[in-house]
Formats: C-alpha cells, sequence, structure tokens
RNA sequence: CGGGGCGUAGUAUAGUGGUAGUAUAUAUGCUUUGGGAGCAUAAGGUCCGAGUUCGAUUCUCGGCGCCCCGACCA
C-alpha cells in the first residue's frame, strides 16, 4: 500500500483524553479512532493488525477441527431464561432492547446459550459429535466503567469457540489440545514468553474449571501469583495453601505480578446441555447430556496487550506475524530518477508477495523516519541518495540500532525464510499447572 | 454503583465578567530535503440549556460527554 493514499494521519501529541499506552499509541498512530468511552473504530492499519491476529488463531483452531461459523448479534431473550442468565441481576452486562411489537431482545454478550441452543437442531446422535466450531465477532458488554483504551470495552472483538462431545473423557482432551493450541496463538502473537496458563477455578476433579491466558504486563487488571522456573502461574480465586501444597511449592516459590487476561477457557461439563436440553442417544440408544467446553480469546484485547508490552519511547514494535504490514519502504529525497528506482523495488515487493507499506510522499527525512518508528512494522527499508549509488538497501529492524546493506534479492530471501531478523527467540509456553 | 478531576480550533494547550491567544495540523506560494525545517498568506474555536448581569467562554444550577481511583468483571 502507498501511504500517500493512506488516509489516516499520525499525531505528533497524546490524545487528551487517554492515559493507557495502547490507546495513545494507537490513537496516533491512525490505528484505531474512538467513537465514545469504550468503544473504538478500526482504521486501515488497525484491522490489517486484527486481520492478521484473527489469521492465527483461526489458523490453530481450524488445526484443533473446529469449523468457523458467524452467530447473530440480536439474541432471543427465551433462551437464555432456560439458565436463568437473562435478568439484569444474574447478568449485569447486558444490553437490552425491543422489537416494534415490544419483544425483548438482548445484544450478545456471550454465545454459549444460543450456540447450544443453535445445536439441538443439528446434533441428535453420538454419532454427530465430537463437534467444535468457532467465530469472530462483536461482543456487547454493558460495563459500568470501560477503561484502559482497547483493553476493557462495551464493544469488543472476541474469539469464543465450543466444543461438544459425547463423553467426559473426549472433552477433557479436546480441552488440553486447546490449551496447546492456544500457547501456540499466543508464541506466534509475540507474547510466548510472557503468557501464562493460569488456573483459575476448580480442580481437573470437578465437573466444572476454567483456565485463563494471563500475559503478564503492567497495565493488566489481574494479579496473578506466578513460580517462572516452572512456569506456573494461580489465579487469585485458587491462591491457597492447600493448591500450593498439591504442587510441591510453598507459597514463597510464587510471585505476585499484574497481568492481562488474554484468553480464558472453561468446561462446563454437561450442566448447560441439562438447562438447555441438548441430548442427544448414544450408542445403546440411552438419552443423554452433551459435554460442553468454551474457549475465549479477546481479539482486540490481544492487539492492545501486544501494544502495552511492545514498544518503546518512539512508538510500537509488532511481532512479523501481527504487523500491519511485513516491510516499510521509505523513499527519502525528490529525485525523480531515484523515486523510480523506489518504486521498481516497491513493485518487485509486491510481486513476491511481500506486504509492504510505501512511503512514498513528499515528506522530508525525519517526518518519515519518526512516522515508522510510530507504526512500527517490522523491517525498515530506505531508498536515498546516501545507498543507491552502492545497489544495496538499507535495512534495519524497528526493534534493533543495526542498518544492514544487502541486496533486494538477499532481502526477499531473508523474508522469506523463517530465520527472519527478529533477535528475540520466543520461548514456549510450560505445561500447565495441573 | 461510590469518590475525585476535566470540557476553549482537526489535535494539544493559554487566558479573560467587556474584540479569545499560541503551537501543530490543513490550504496556497517560495525556499528546503537522511531524524518531526523556514518565511508569508488564508481558513478554523469557547459542549448544551437555564439563571445572575448592561454584558457570561469566565460566576451559579441542571444536562450531556470524557478521564482517573475503588467496587464490579460468566
Amino acid at each position: 500500500m502507498r501511504q500517500s493514499r493512506l488516509f489516516t494521519k499520525t499525531r505528533r501529541e497524546a490524545p487528551a483524553d487517554e492515559v493507557s499506552k495502547n490507546a495513545i499509541l494507537l490513537t496516533r498512530a491512525g490505528f484505531i479512532n474512538k467513537e465514545m468511552a469504550g468503544v473504538y473504530s478500526y482504521l486501515p492499519l488497525g484491522w490489517r493488525v486484527i486481520q492478521n491476529l484473527k489469521r492465527v488463531i483461526a489458523e490453530e483452531m481450524e488445526k484443533l477441527g473446529s469449523r468457523e461459523i458467524l452467530m447473530s448479534t440480536l439474541q432471543n431473550k427465551g433462551v437464555w431464561e432456560k439458565t436463568d442468565r437473562w435478568d439484569d441481576e444474574r447478568v449485569d452486562v447486558w444490553f437490552k432492547s425491543k422489537l416494534k411489537n415490544d419483544t425483548e431482545i438482548g445484544f450478545g454478550w456471550s454465545h454459549e446459550e444460543p450456540i447450544a441452543e443453535m445445536m439441538k437442531s443439528h446434533v441428535k446422535s453420538y454419532n454427530d459429535l465430537p463437534v467444535s466450531v468457532h467465530q469472530f465477532q462483536n461482543k456487547l458488554r454493558n460495563e459500568v466503567r470501560a477503561k484502559s483504551g482497547i483493553m476493557r470495552c462495551r464493544e469488543f472483538i472476541m474469539k469464543d469457540m465450543y466444543f461438544f462431545a459425547e463423553t467426559e473423557a473426549e472433552n477433557l482432551s479436546f480441552y488440553e489440545s486447546a490449551i496447546a493450541a492456544y500457547s501456540k496463538v499466543f508464541d506466534r502473537v509475540g507474547l510466548g514468553n510472557i503468557t501464562y496458563v493460569t488456573s483459575a477455578s476448580g480442580g481437573m476433579f470437578t465437573d466444572k474449571f476454567s483456565h485463563e491466558f494471563q500475559t503478564l504486563c503492567d497495565a493488566g487488571e489481574d494479579y496473578i501469583y506466578v513460580n517462572t522456573e516452572r512456569r506456573l502461574a494461580l489465579n487469585e480465586e485458587v491462591w491457597n495453601e492447600k493448591t500450593v501444597s498439591e504442587l510441591g511449592l510453598k507459597e514463597s516459590d510464587f510471585e505476585k505480578k499484574s497481568a492481562v487476561e488474554v484468553g480464558n477457557i472453561f468446561n462446563f461439563g454437561t450442566k448447560k446441555s441439562e438447562d438447555l436440553g441438548l441430548i442427544i442417544q448414544n450408542q445403546s440408544g440411552e438419552k443423554q447430556s452433551v459435554h460442553l467446553s468454551s474457549y475465549g480469546i479477546g481479539v482486540s484485547r490481544l492487539m492492545g496487550t501486544i501494544v502495552e508490552v511492545l514498544s518503546d519511547e518512539k512508538g510500537m514494535i509488532w511481532p512479523k506475524e501481527v504487523a500491519p504490514f511485513r516491510v516499510h519502504l521509505i523513499f527519502l529525497g525528490h529525485d525523480g530518477v531515484l523515486k523510480e528506482l523506489a518504486d521498481k523495488i516497491y513493485n518487485a515487493m509486491l510481486s513476491e508477495n511481500i506486504e509492504v507499506l510505501y512511503d512514498d510522499r513528499d515528506l522530508r527525512a525525519g517526518e518519515k523516519f519518526a512516522d515508522a518508528d510510530l507504526i512500527g512494522i517490522p523491517t525498515r527499508v530506505v531508498i536515498g541518495g546516501k545507498t543507491v549509488e552502492s545497489k544495496m538497501l538499507e535495512v534495519k529492524d524497528r526493534g534493533s540500532d543495526d542498518v544492514l546493506m544487502m541486496t533486494l534479492e538477499h532481502l526477499i530471501e531473508k523474508l522469506n525464510s523463517s530465520t527472519s531478523f527478529d533477535k528475540v527467540q520466543d520461548k514456549s509456553l510450560g505445561t500447565r499447572s495441573y
């Protein structure tokens, strides 16, 4: 994309109504636009990041055999009454409205009930199971207090996945696979080494339990107890002497740290299916309730978390899998011949399917560099009078001060190989706590 | 939902009971071109409503909106 055709503008100053690092940087760089408190729109650069996050997540979910769907935003009151979750006293984040004929409807803050209800039409027999579906959708929650930029919004983008199984064993086995898949997702988006699978409630031997994926981050709302060495983490809810000793550790082996909940997974057992009447016939012809588990990732919150964790005083530093573009090609000067060369290099990159943002604007070098640092595309390539005679490209990673000189062919080869210039090697997530 | 703070140009800010200023962004021209250049010109603003007052952007009240702390967050 030619930057001259990008309608968004960068800002030199932080918006007065934002305090959080993620909102300040994303707004200054033109990734997002605030519509009202807790409600943001995604502009071209920001939307590309969201799309990349969705792609990474979708790839890992599809490897689990899940199918992508899209449930409706408007929801049926009756479905939620079956599980006693329609009442505002029970669920305080409902947005509700009425049809012209006064029928009450809800705006989806979660989709467990509607999806289980929908599955009743399609799942009748053990032959229809197991099945997993996922979707990317805007969730609407009437939060009393939105805060922290895009970290806690009234409207936000979430991936939610639901797994339906005949047996508990199948359900638990999928739960395990999902943890591995989630870990892969957080590795790929650059948060692997600071994201912990965190025990949240229940235990392996209860019917219902959950885990959170918590990314260590000062801007986080949650506190978790972390044992870095064994990569164990416990939520405050399960932080007690009994749990700790079951792990063969002492309370002093853990450190209390603030973290952002980027993912959350639940095993519901058969409770929800019983309430909603999601019943199948098993092999011996008996009727039984379906085992259900659900798996969420806050996609927009994940974007905010990456900004919070990976940035410096100049701007954002995107990991290459989620960056809005892989390369930022910057043309300096106003020389026509040089410009033609830059155009040629731009087209060559396009034909190699390299995602490139081409700064072809007629601006001074300082402003272009400042914008490039702010936007944070992983690799910067400069075409200017200083380098043109050497027939080499000037290449620099956003996270480094080292400038490399290389040919276009060499650059393309580097970009296509898995060994890019990223110096930080993400560590894998540890195994789960218990 | 409790407590606190704040609404002045697209953005960021100053100031005043009596003609609202600066920076930046925008438009035009000239100069400039490897880390947010310079000069000139132009356009652009007091959140809404009521009250006090000869006169309110300023004071009072109400509304709307925004931020922070806490509570809340299946």
